[in-house]
DNA sequence: TATTGTTATACTCTATAACTATA
DNA sequence: TATAGTTATAGAGTATAACAATA
């Protein structure tokens, strides 16, 4: 029974992590890469990178979105030509939706940016919190999509 | 010069935190504790829980919102009774914003109901992963006042 | 009949600008 | 003149409900 252990240091963490996480998340917004891209949008395009190609019903289970909202979110891509969206070859409801090269020169382009923001974060933490990130990244990433 | 150790990995794990950030930032909304309390309002209530007292202005602050929307937190807050304002005892311009008692009674309620939601996460992180989520709890915090 | 995606609409949260009162 | 808070307004992002097309 792992959890009973540190049950009530893990509540803690987890009423920690909600107020940090909503806290951050309104920081990031602030702090776009590219002015003309909502997180949300960012974040497809960077679940696009990653897994290539996926269907809007796909993207929006990833993304913790209804499907109207990807439906308008992967169109304000593609309008801006940083999405294709091309018929599904087994299945006629549904599409794929896969990056243009332009996004990809965007995303590199972003990289060079965001890492002004990281220099300054840099100033403000040590080694041993930068291991402590790192560390808990991919969990984060788990708990997302758990 | 600490993070040229580590610097892809920092940026990696910034990528992907920013990342699960926002993921995790919009399952934390859908799964209220309280259907009528939005998360900022919850955080606030967090931050008197916390701090005891604060002003409308170090609220907005630590909540990184601006002014007027405090405003209307607090204003909602006072509403649902869970909030008292008032007036700051050396300067007529500002208020001071304190919990009810009745805002206690619903963290203590909040926290019950938070840990079915727990265990439900329990099931899906083991021992390790949870020590990483309770080391950096702390540094997301931080990184969200720096 | 179930599923994928879309359209139309409304809501929640936050921001900006302009204003009031106090310092 | 500067600061704390408010009012009024607008905008971004998402949701729900109803619908179309395909499985």
């Amino acid at each position: 029974m792992p959890d009973l252990l540190h049950g009530d240091e893990n509540e803690a963490a987890v009423n920690s992590l909600r107020s940090a996480v909503m806290r951050l998340g309104r920081r990031l917004k602030h702090q776009r890469v590219d002015e003309s891209l909502s997180p949300t949008e960012m974040s497809v395009l960077g679940t696009l990178a990653r897994c290539g190609s996926a269907t809007p019903g796909e993207l929006a289970r990833k993304e913790h979105v209804q499907p109207p909202s990807m439906t308008r979110i992967v169109a304000l891509l593609e309008a801006k030509g940083l999405v294709r969206l091309e018929p599904h070859p087994d299945d006629r409801r549904q599409k794929v939706v896969s990056q243009t090269e332009r996004a990809e020169a965007m995303l590199e382009e972003s990289r060079r940016k965001r890492n002004v923001w990281l220099a300054s974060l840099a100033e403000g933490l040590d080694d041993d919190e930068w291991a402590k990130l790192r560390a808990a990244a991919p969990v984060l990433e788990k708990l997302a999509h758990l």
